[in-house]
DNA sequence: TCCAAATCTGTAAACGTTTGCATCCCTGGG
DNA sequence: CCCAGGGATGCAAACGTTTACAGATTTGGA
């Protein structure tokens, strides 16, 4: 009659042995004997059974959920850390639950969402969300581990990269071809989007100017809207200058391919006329030749599944900064 | 003492009335009497009562839970339509389970998996998936409502765009502007992913070629392994033919970018040498001009969230076939 | 005034697990 | 031979809701 899936009464009864007996069983916990274990093992392929996922959950308390929240808004970096952290869960039994932030205001509601969303989740992790928690350590806020990455939280985990000495880098790159021109293409600070990271890679770049004895020079460095659309316009503005770069750091690979359109339909050769590097190591930065500081983002998400799983199992709090090796490809040549 | 989250039976003891009767006034069923209810919200807000999910879930059946199944392989269309989806779903009280495949392969891993999944969801969205499933209809399969983008399904709503007919609109603005010589970028067909896509925008291709009366020149068509390398790699090999294309189709943008790449460094100028027109409307479509054929994937997303919501309500099965618009920007021009 | 229907509320049984505790059995050391 | 201790199992109470059902109360029409 009915057609429904087996409860692990359908097991116990089958077998002969009590629910209690199953559970165990099925769950690999200890004191219960071999051949029973192996007799309801069989049983529950036999009847393809598989625990009631609620169920368990309400008794256990363990959701075997892992939440991961996400700006929308910026698609490269969030979506492939969503792929390394869903690899890692996949294998783990961990279901992933997602969340995401339409637009940086969405913060709030978030937060105010926070708790209630917690409840399905036995562990957090944050990508690039900039959320701030007012006085509670995030561990307490939240009730759950948290690991956030691209960002340094309070009380949780995180996988970060020093975005200075990573723009300080490229920047070095750029002056070790002799370029003492070099603009800078910057991410805009966005007033309802608290990151440090553009003011992070504005220093990187003026550390690495002030280091080589270059002089700092504010009319080259201007706002390309983390956009390529906006990387386009910002050139435009640079090459207005009085004296014009003939180098360009970007904060985003994005930006980087509108410097490099615009750059195009300007007649100007890349890197011939002007050299480019961008950052992150966006999906076409390889295709399109663009030299550019690499952000591993798919591993970085591996770690972090990692890392909230450790947490969960009640490893303590680690700091884990990721390198960002530069990716000399054809968009950067000797000035000349 | 016991900091914990007060459950139904709190608000039922500080009201005064039974378990039963919070419930039935928290969450808006009849037969409550006005006062009763306000009575009960009040101490509700006042405690920051929130129905225990996973108990709520056991009891009642529901989960609140749609399940997103979207491969990790191809990154720009699947995050996208994530995103249409989650902002339906985040005002409506679902929750949002992402299953990514890492591979083409990994179809098979759902598939196996899939019972197990739908128990955790009320619902499914497929993007871009092409399981197949064998003999039953998708709905009886999986057990719960099916809705799938991009791919037509026995059994499930469907979101599609008609590949063909886009395909023919494309190459047929291409002839429009005098274009004879036109080269084509496949995407390949892979042996485990059994899309029928790319034949669809061959044959679109095809389609527009004899209806002007021109023939089909099996040199012009190449594979662009749908990336950006893969299509600069097309762009050579086109070149190299004894009368090589004017203008080239490329059935995604990504390998478009790929040939607009490969045309400069050539010294190609685009359109004047080489008109492109590309498919899908990337993110980077707009700010590097490219000529494309929109799939307006956010609002497909949004589409489909709403059609399984539907499905869940009990309204019956859909096919909708979405508009696919040419965006003529800069890279098609008159032949010249 | 009376009765049926409609509205409101409570009791208690699900939902399908997990787990603390008690029990029984077996083994081995003294 | 006895007893301690641990392995193996079962019983039953959670876990925190939802909901069928049954009373109780109110309403309205005759």
């Amino acid at each position: 009659m009915s057609n429904s899936r087996p409860t692990i009464k359908d097991i116990a009864r089958v077998t002969g042995v009590s629910v209690a007996t199953v559970s165990r069983a099925l769950r690999n916990l200890p004191y219960v004997a071999p051949a029973t274990r192996s007799k309801v093992v069989e049983a529950a392929t036999e009847l393809e059974y598989e625990a009631h996922p609620q169920a368990s959950r309400l008794a256990s308390g363990r959701t075997w959920t892992i939440g991961v929240v996400a700006p929308q808004f910026g698609t490269w970096f969030p979506f492939r850390a969503l792929g390394g952290i869903n690899s890692v869960f996949a294998k783990s039994g961990y279901d992933v639950l997602v969340s995401m932030m339409t637009s940086p205001g969405d913060r709030l509601r978030f937060l105010r969402d926070a708790r209630s969303f917690c409840r399905r989740v036995d562990g957090l992790v944050l990508i690039d969300t900039f959320v701030s928690v007012e006085g509670d350590s995030a561990e307490a806020f939240f009730d759950r581990p948290v690991v956030a990455v691209g960002e340094r939280l309070d009380g949780a985990s995180s996988i970060t990269i020093d975005n200075r000495l990573a723009a300080r880098r490229a920047v070095e790159h750029l002056i070790e071809l002799g370029h003492e021109r070099i603009g800078l293409v910057a991410g805009p600070h966005l007033p309802d989007l608290p990151t440090p990271v553009p003011e992070q890679r504005r220093l990187g770049y003026e550390d690495a100017l002030r280091a080589a004895g270059l002089p700092v020079d504010p009319e080259l460095a201007t706002s390309g809207q983390w956009t390529a659309t906006g990387g386009a316009a910002a050139l435009s503005r640079l090459l207005e200058c009085a004296r014009p770069p003939t180098a360009v750091f970007c904060m985003s690979d994005e930006m980087a391919f509108g410097v490099l359109r615009a750059a195009a339909t300007r007649g100007l050769a890349t890197p011939g006329d002007l050299s480019v590097v961008g950052f992150d190591d966006h999906d076409l930065a390889g295709a399109l030749g663009l030299t550019t500081m690499r952000q591993a983002v798919d591993e970085m998400g591996v770690r972090a599944a990692e890392t909230v799983m450790a947490l969960i199992d009640g490893e303590p709090v680690s700091d884990i900064t990721w390198d960002v090796p530069l990716m000399v490809r054809e968009t950067t040549s000797p000035v000349g």
